[in-house]
RNA sequence: GCGGACGUGGCGGAACAGGUAGACGCAAGGGACUUAAAAUCCCUCGACCUUCAAGUCGUGCGGGUUCGAUUCCCGCCGUCCGCACCA
């Protein structure tokens, strides 16, 4: 018998056993039909999941289970992002080992991901600290090391000097460690990269090609590798000074045309020439250790007051042997971009002009903006960056600033400094190699041997993996694999003689940079992928992740994917054909009396025609609604996914994050909704169970005539709903799909309203068999278990997760007969039924006679009758 | 600071490619059913004006292009994301 209510508890675990159990879900490798790669971005192991990942991880279900119903062998694998920090303070916090702390997380989040019935083939699970997967890694980095693509160099730091430790940018907080709260300093440390400066004019070029990528995210990753096309200037110091040896000082520059606009010199703090003074100049150093104090970060280093210290030198401008300019150390200036030196050009560059206005050095404006009096022209606060005319530049007056530019880099390169050329045109990157060693313990090894004799020598490949050692402590401060009694002493690989093990271990970037490719043969054990697989599953037809990760581990990936064809190992450049960003879900937060946040689950809000209002659960006090925020543990505005799915079920809360919002966007998760999606899935079941006795019931039999028009607006419903959420899902527009579904449940239920269930004529009744069909699997892509079980109510003997995709009858949507909104004057005014192959005079002749058409005109004769064929009629009075 | 996005009823949002602003959902108000409640069903629901019919205004703000602008352009305001060792 059919209940009256679905039960959903148990339901969910039913059909997630038969799926199971048929392997419904295992990507077949012998499977001929065409690809189709959905890849979620895997999840660090933090605990449980929360409801960003169950947004996410519904949004590409749907997608593998439509495309499975087109026809697709769909692969849609399942794993672990499983190194970082949080593992190794909960290590310090809890005396937890951070490989216990991990995979006891990863045991409890995938038991989580399994309930939410997710069509994944869960045999290609892995987690990046596995052994079995860091030895391939490691592997990939000798490989990266013997094509060029690894670099060893010095980079700056942020220190810890009382915890002993590096610190990410995120832990420096005021120029603070976060959990010692000492002074942050910087550290000069001997660090690995991967060249991926190499490729930035092809991970530029390249982003062309990614046609089905956001827009913004291809503009982010093209500024922030930011090629400029600029000239290499080189700057005489004038005095021959005892404080330097130094002659010269090349700066980088993109606007060689503002050069008669010069008032200074900066270079960075951590410039060559800066430290040199800084050792004979106390004054000097202090500012430097200052500048230092604010952390590393690009974002604290533009942000803070601009301020500079004369160095007492000056530079000689290159066109006027007589006029120099004074040098300062800035805190402005970037020493890893360009030179880390630039001439400041107050009047056209806002940050030089801050600067100049500062310490009194005053602006020559040497643009002149188009219409603006040259004689006149005067710069104060606002610094001018836009076209106009050279002024005040002598051979350049009258230029523009592309031609001023060009004259400059011509003299200059004729013209020599010492036996050189004063300067060269130079394309520059912002894009600067990836920095990949880290001081920590949690992380994939980097397997190098540092040996006195022969220098740091890979570990040869069948020596891998370098494995972490197990028995490591956490309490005293600094890097456990350092201080290790015994890990780091090993034998030379090359000499035999005693050496010490790299300490340092890989961003946990890396680890997500080919993740994407292992999941096409996690199985192999020699090779980290397995080229013909890998080649044919590769790209990923569509990436869904966060927002968040739309430039470093998207671009890191890209570079990875170069770097894995040109050491051999697959034969493509682009890991990810297509990309798609959703927003974060966020909740009203609650504060009581004292102050102190509350959580949802402490809270009840009551809502009438007034206004909402919320009460403290414990005590009735009342409680403030505050902002909608992101969830987080600090505003304790978090609501679990478990709690949502124990109480409601998966296909509720699966519905809901799909509902409403659209995906690129936030979702605000609210009780009310959450109700909303629930009511939904009893009234599917309901209505299902109707549309099913409506089409068993014994026949009537009335005249084609007049039940031809409600089995032809039954078919009509079913079969537009069919064709638009088919189009919405093909372009992730999830919110769309749900409203069509609603649409359709709607016209379905006023059917059913409309018959006479004694005497329903066979078309009808065939019409409503149909829309039961059609309805269940629209909404099974979504609400998989629900699906499951309205699709054996119906009598279907194997689950609609293996059913095909209807076919839609497009002939059934067209109309003979339309409807054009008609225009006077652009307002709406009234609606004209017509034919819908009428002609331009036909439709001109019945808007002209529409009663409202004569009142809007009001005697007035129509200049103009403008008919947009299918669309629109506008009557120009 | 630099870079990127977003802004539409009480709320989330829809509006194909410049062509009916407010689909669909939520909340709210009214009603039916019920001893009662839940569940379910029906009606109303941008603002103003109005007996009705109709009308006026309305997509963050100010301009512009157009027969017609939520959509395109310019300038503001506000919110959010990223900034290289969080993942």
């Amino acid at each position: 018998m059919r209940p009256e209510r679905y039960n959903f508890r148990e339901a969910e675990p039913k059909w997630q056993q038969v799926w199971r159990a048929r392997h419904t879900f295992k990507t077949q490798e012998s499977d001929a039909r065409q690809k189709y790669y959905v890849l979620e971005m895997f999840p660090y192991p933090s605990g449980r999941i929360h409801m960003g990942h169950v947004r996410n991880y519904a949004m590409g279900d749907v997608v593998a289970r439509y495309k499975r119903a087109r026809g697709f062998n769909v692969l849609h694998p399942m794993g672990w992002d499983a190194f970082g920090m949080p593992a190794e303070n909960a290590a310090m916090q809890s005396k937890t080992h951070p490989a216990k702390w991990t995979y006891a997380n990863i045991d409890t989040m995938r038991a989580q991901l399994k309930s939410m019935g997710l069509s994944l083939d869960w045999s290609r699970e892995f987690a990046t600290c596995d052994p079995s997967y860091y030895k391939h890694q490691q592997a990939l980095f000798l490989d990266f090391l013997g094509r060029g693509l690894v670099a060893r160099k010095q980079s700056r730091v942020n220190w810890d000097p009382v915890d002993q430790t590096v610190l990410a940018n995120e832990q420096v907080i005021d120029g603070r460690g976060w959990r010692s709260g000492a002074p942050v300093e910087q550290r000069e440390l001997t660090q690995w990269f991967f060249t991926i400066t190499k490729y930035a004019d092809d991970l530029l070029a390249a982003l062309d090609t990614l046609e089905r990528w956001p827009e913004k995210v291809r503009l982010m990753q093209a500024n922030w590798i930011g090629r400029s096309e600029g000239l290499l200037v080189r700057f005489a110091l004038a005095e021959q000074s005892k404080r330097t040896d130094a002659r010269e000082l090349d700066v980088y520059t993109t606007r060689p045309d503002t050069l008669f606009g010069a008032k200074f010199m900066a270079i960075s703090p951590e410039h060559p020439l800066a430290r040199e003074l800084a050792q004979h100049d106390g004054a000097l150093a202090e500012f430097i250790a200052d500048c230092e104090r604010r952390g590393t970060s690009e974002a604290a280093i533009e942000m803070g007051e601009k301020r500079g210290y004369d160095t007492g030198l000056h530079a000689v401008h290159p066109f006027d042997a007589n006029w120099t300019l004074p040098v300062y150390v800035a805190n402005f200036v970037l020493m890893e971009y360009g030179t880390g030196a630039i001439f400041g050009c107050p009047a056209h560059d806002q940050r030089d002009l801050d600067f100049a206005n500062k310490y009194g050095l005053g602006n020559i404006p040497v643009v002149c903006p188009p219409g603006a009096d040259p004689e006149k022209f005067v710069i104060t606060d606002t610094a001018y960056d836009g076209p106009g005319r050279m002024i005040n530049s002598r051979f350049l007056d009258g230029m523009t600033i592309d031609e001023a530019k060009q004259e400059v880099a011509r003299r200059l390169e004729a013209q020599t400094l010492g036996n050189a050329p004063q300067a060269e045109r130079k394309i520059n990157y912002r894009l600067r190699d990836w920095g990949i060693s880290r001081q920590r313990y949690w992380g994939c090894p980097i397997p190098i041997v540092h040996c006195d004799k022969c220098g740091a020598v890979p570990v040869p490949k069948d020596q891998l993996p370098v494995r972490l050692p197990d028995d490591v402590s956490f309490d005293r401060p600094g890097n456990p694999l350092d201080h290790h009694a015994t890990w780091k002493h090993v034998a030379c690989p090359a000499c035999g003689g005693p050496a010490t093990r790299e300490t340092d271990t890989m961003d946990t970037f890396v680890d997500s940079s080919w993740y994407f490719a292992r999941f096409t043969d996690p199985w192999n054990a020699e090779a980290p992928i397995t080229k013909p697989v890998a080649n044919r599953w590769l790209p990923v037809d569509q990436y869904i992740g966060g927002i968040e990760h739309a430039i470093l581990h998207l671009l890191y990936s890209r570079f990875f994917t170069r770097g894995l064809r040109d050491t051999g190992y697959l034969d493509l450049a682009e890991p990810f054909a297509g990309l798609f960003t959703q927003g974060m879900v966020v909740h009203e937060t609650y504060r009581g009396a004292s102050g102190a946040w509350l959580s949802p689950a402490e809270v009840d809000v009551e809502a009438d025609a007034g206004g909402r209002r919320a009460f403290a659960k414990a005590d009735g006090s009342a409680v403030e609604i505050g902002a909608i925020e992101k969830m987080s543990k600090s505003r304790r505005n978090t609501v679990d996914p478990d709690d949502i799915i124990q109480s409601f079920g998966a296909d509720t809360a699966r519905w809901f994050m799909l509902s409403d919002s659209p995906p690129e966007r936030d979702v605000i998760w609210t009780e009310e909704g959450v109700q909303g999606a629930a009511r939904m899935v009893q009234r599917l079941w309901r209505v299902v169970g109707e549309l099913k006795n409506a089409a068993s019931a014994s026949g009537g039999n009335g005249a084609d005539g007049e039940t031809g028009g409600a089995a032809r607006a039954v078919r009509k419903a079913a079969h537009s709903a069919l064709i638009k959420v088919g189009e919405d899902i093909e372009r992730l527009r999830f919110n769309r799909c749900v409203a069509h579904i609603y649409e359709l449940t709607n016209s379905l239920t006023e059917a059913l309203d409309e018959i006479d269930s004694a005497a329903i004529p066979a078309e009808l009744r065939a019409a409503f068999r149909e829309a039961a069909d059609i309805l269940v699997q629209l909404f099974a892509p979504m609400m998989p278990h629900l699906a499951e079980e309205c699709w054996a109510d119906l009598g279907h003997g194997s689950p609609v997760a293996e059913a095909a995709w209807p076919a839609a009858d497009r002939s059934l949507v067209i109309e003979d007969m339309l409807s054009l909104p008609v225009q006077v004057n652009g307002k709406k005014r009234a609606d004209l039924v017509i034919e819908r192959n009428a002609d331009q005079a036909a439709i001109e002749a019945a808007t002209l006679a529409l009663d409202s058409v004569q009142r809007a005109l009001a005697g007035k004769a129509p200049k103009k009758i403008i008919v947009v064929p299918q669309r629109i009629v506008n009557v120009v009075a």
